[in-house]
DNA sequence: TTTGTAGCATTGTGATCACATAATTGAATA
DNA sequence: TATTCAATTATGTGATCACAATGCTACAAA
């Protein structure tokens, strides 16, 4: 009845390191660390309670993922900052890589899939109605990875990943001026549409308007960002800012 | 007359671990460690005579680029193996990202890059006709990606940087069978004529083919590997493995 | 008020150690 | 000869310290 001992976690065990890169995948495509500014091995590990091994092993990572970037002069880390050009690369890459999961996962859909995606697609619509954004953000991950999941070409779904995690700062900035208000139309509905009658070609089309959408939403943002840059400067902090 | 110092050299310091990264990247491409086999920091720490530490950071990167791999299991490190799955993936993205970075290069192609990509070309004949495999997969990188640096698109780039890392090893195995003999048409000399004429895409058909025509001879290559699975097996040292 | 400079805090990097766990070895047993 | 099991080795992870370099603060001189 009683197991000796919990043996069977102890494989399971999540490393420090990946929660670390959870924590920060997160905080940046929050807008929590703003994009621009600067961020350190220590203060990071103090922020999150751990030591500042595992935060070293997580920013290794997001650097390579260039979801952070390093000042060669500095050495000091810093957030890539929110340019037009940078997103249209970002939207370029998204819009090959995507529709084309996409269309992999039209082809080898399974009932169980579909099921799965209007649940989550149904928890996304009531993030919108509520205007909870975080809701929103999270379904629509959701429903995007779990899809291009379904296309089992793990090195296509790594690509799109870290486009993800770049254009995670450039979303943010979305809805901080519009809420999930005026998403537009729901090529999510779309997309299923295609699933369902197993038209790769419906669900790539789908998915690739979805994107444009998206993307043009988050151009216009920073369009407006970029014509009056000199507001921040905030920072001026007294000497102690760490406690509370 | 004397500077002062060599007050310049110093921010110039290149890291340790960006070192390693660089003798770990050329090890897996040039097929020194091979491809399905295991690598321990401490061992590879001990081979570059260096401590585990920046071995560490560098291979977070390398794992981040799915140029290295992890066991969840086991938690060891190891190098993924070669399938033609993941060379067809591996083909996609490449087919798609590569010729597009040489068209927008193509788009503002300098007279000095050309002259640049025309010297590289030349040492990269030169290792054709000698065999010498080396030289011609350093001149083959270095043109293309001198080329794709061009295009002035940083995201994409680190991208296809991403890509060839992966490839790679699957390459070291055309070689291995082949040579350098046996490599077909020299579609480089077609993308320089498109950059000459700034024929966008001229350049990007022609990359294209390359990428195409290079992926064949790996698929041969692989497919004829995965035929015979169970030859290698050698590896049961005796304990004093280290000391040269 | 402005400028220069010395002192201090913070940063990334690298080294070394401790720990839990997995693989390997080697001997004892059937 | 084949098998099982205990002991040793090897491995990734995390913590802590040292160090060189940079940024910042505050004080002093004009």
């Amino acid at each position: 009845m009683s197991q000796l001992k919990p043996r069977r976690a102890l494989s399971e065990a999540v490393a420090v390191h990946d929660q670390v890169y959870d924590a920060l995948r997160l905080a940046l495509i929050t807008g929590k660390i703003a994009p621009g500014g600067g961020v350190s091995l220590r203060s990071l590990a103090a922020e999150l309670g751990v030591s500042p091994m595992p935060v070293r092993d997580a920013v290794r990572r997001l650097l390579a993922e260039r979801a952070l970037m390093i000042n060669p002069a500095n050495k000091r880390l810093s957030v890539p900052s929110l340019t037009s050009e940078r997103l249209a690369q970002l939207q370029k890459a998204r819009l090959w890589i995507e529709p084309e999961l996409a269309a992999l996962a039209a082809a080898k859909a399974s009932p169980t899939l579909i099921q799965t995606l209007e649940q989550i697609d149904e928890a996304l619509g009531i993030g919108v109605q509520t205007g909870d954004v975080d809701q929103y953000m999270a379904s629509n991950h959701a429903f995007h990875f779990t899809l291009y999941e379904a296309a089992g070409a793990d090195v296509l779904l790594s690509i799109a990943g870290g486009l993800w995690l770049q254009v995670g700062p450039f979303m943010r900035v979305v809805f901080g001026r519009l809420g999930t208000a005026g998403l537009g139309a729901d090529w999510h509905v779309e997309a299923l549409e295609g699933l369902r009658t197993g038209n790769a070609e419906k669900a790539r089309n789908a998915i690739a308007a979805d994107i444009l959408q998206g993307m043009d939403g988050m151009r216009e943002a920073v369009l407006s960002d970029e014509a009056k840059p000199a507001l921040p400067v905030p920072k001026r902090r007294t000497k102690t800012s760490a406690k509370a």
